[in-house]
DNA sequence: GGTTGACCTGAAGCGCACTCCAGGTTGTTG
DNA sequence: CAACAACCTGGAGTGCGCTTCAGGTCAACC
């Protein structure tokens, strides 16, 4: 039961079903087989997930992997645009920090003041 | 119509009912009268959503802030904590910056590999 | 061999954060 | 003053990403 990489079951077998999850083994019972090779590539996932690509776009992405070499360079191009996105939201969350403790520095530790 | 701030004009009249923007002037005929604090406050409230602050929390802060000045600590707190927050998100992306990077080395630039 | 727990499937449900709609009032422009 | 845009309200609808459910199969320990 692998989903001690960080994700429910279900979200597991969500995945599969929504194809970014592909071939995975079986045993003849039916239970799944995860490999080795899947769990990084969950890994792969939920980082992609967490930097805000959609389930949409992830599948995509696996569309293209299965269909072979000739679509690398469309993969690359996602990576490279994604990782564009993920700097932009590195960038937004320093401002937010600068704002955060601009805000910080009215709370001055246990007194107070007005500031909404 | 002060919806330059960013955000559609549903957006903001969703944030007033849920309490997370009080106070909104009107014009005698009814119309809202957005105050250069309202905007101020919006920029602020984008910035902590942005960074996944949820409605439920926003909502909570803005409670505090109308019960006066001795929830100040408890607001402290709340930014505080958000901050920390901040600061795992952006650890996050650094490492999903490597790990786009790691997979873009595979992809040398009109070439290709397999690698899924 | 029975019962307890982990797994299976397809389909329905949920929570969040908006977003849109219907039906109406206001304000402004030619 | 007509007509068109921009605003108002309450309530319903949407999309995404899971999560739960019902109803069953499998495994394995006592």
């Amino acid at each position: 039961m692998a989903e001690r990489c960080g994700v429910s079951i279900d979200t597991l077998r969500y995945y599969e079903r929504e194809g970014l999850l592909q071939n995975v083994a079986r045993a003849e019972s039916g239970h799944r087989r995860y490999s080795e090779d899947d769990v990084l590539w969950v890994e792969v996932l939920r980082c992609l997930r967490e930097t805000g690509m959609s389930i949409e776009q992830l599948r995509h992405y696996c569309q293209l992997g299965a269909q072979g070499n000739h679509t690398a360079a469309e993969r690359r191009e996602m990576l490279t645009s994604h990782r564009t996105l993920v700097e932009a939201q590195i960038v937004e969350r320093q401002l937010a920090l600068k704002l955060i403790d601009h805000k910080l520095s009215y709370y001055p530790n246990p007194q107070d003041q007005e500031n909404k």
